[in-house]
DNA sequence: ATAATATTAGTCAACATTAGTCAAGAAAAC
DNA sequence: GTTTTCTTGACTAATGTTGACTAATATTAT
């Protein structure tokens, strides 16, 4: 306990708040110089101990009465399976094997028709075409990725 | 939370009275006089928190009795209220104006909730990311039409 | 009627105020 | 000794605030 580094001293403070409740809402300056530290060292702590694997989402905002705003939010059951299709998407993904993953969501309960619909309309051949294969491949791994991410928690 | 800029809390309070009318009419000198702010700032907040994508129309009028009337519009149908979003689209979007289409969506009831979140995720930052900004703003408003016309299909 | 003046709102660019990214170096863990 | 994690700061980006200048409309004077 008498060895924590910074980083882990301000998030036991930022989860000691939201053992209590539901969000924070912080002005970054202000922790970092409550701590002593560099601003942009809260968004590295943020970006370490503070995913969505975690069990929360964080936005933000700049500008005058900018914030950072920590939720915590309630992880459903499907978890272990999201991983598993996160690791299979990975950084490239064909479009031919990004329906595979909507399919096994839709086998799995985890979207209904509709949403398969959607999901395959953002992935969609004429949706991201940049002429670039490569790049299609990588833009529509992250779409999907970003997609699974928010299938893992009640909002 | 207690130190909102004055932006957002001049939209609150206009949207506070548009809860309970369809419209409200202001003079731009007195509403800034109100929050203490140059008039300009209310442009600035009209500008950005009444657009058409959040389903707001604004008509003013310079001059002895001059005004600026702001009113919540009746959603159309849902075939020419998708079409109006995907003009509104175009063929680029930032995601700020993107957030507001998918939320004009929402409240014209088109998707629920969790279409929203797939949606937002689809067209996440995160998700769409190439380093070219421009073409970041080309590939979110072609995954955006895209979802629109599948919308049309099933609604 | 027309011109001059007053009374409104609109635009734009400078500046202010926040947070985000990234890469280099330091420290810790292995 | 190497690899991973942490710390720092320079630079970037987003958003908000202000004020000088412009434009439109209404009112008053001629």
């Amino acid at each position: 306990m008498e060895n924590q580094n910074i980083s882990d001293i301000i998030e036991s403070y930022l989860k000691q708040i939201l053992a209590e409740s539901q969000q924070v809402e912080i002005r970054r300056a202000e922790i970092a110089d409550q701590f002593n530290v560099v601003p942009s060292q809260i968004n590295y702590v943020i970006k370490t101990r503070f995913t969505i694997q975690d069990g929360y989402v964080v936005q933000s905002k700049r500008g005058g009465g900018g914030y950072i705003r920590i939720e915590k939010v309630k992880l459903l059951d499907n978890l272990d399976f999201i991983d598993s299709l996160v690791t299979a998407v990975g950084d490239h993904i064909t479009r031919h094997d990004g329906l595979a993953v909507v399919r096994s969501l839709f086998e799995a309960g985890a979207v209904n028709r509709r949403e398969v619909n959607i999901i395959l309309a953002a992935i969609d051949k004429d949706a991201i075409n940049t002429g670039d294969r490569d790049l299609d491949q990588q833009i529509r791994a992250r779409v999907l990725i970003s997609i699974l991410n928010h299938l893992r928690y009640e909002s």
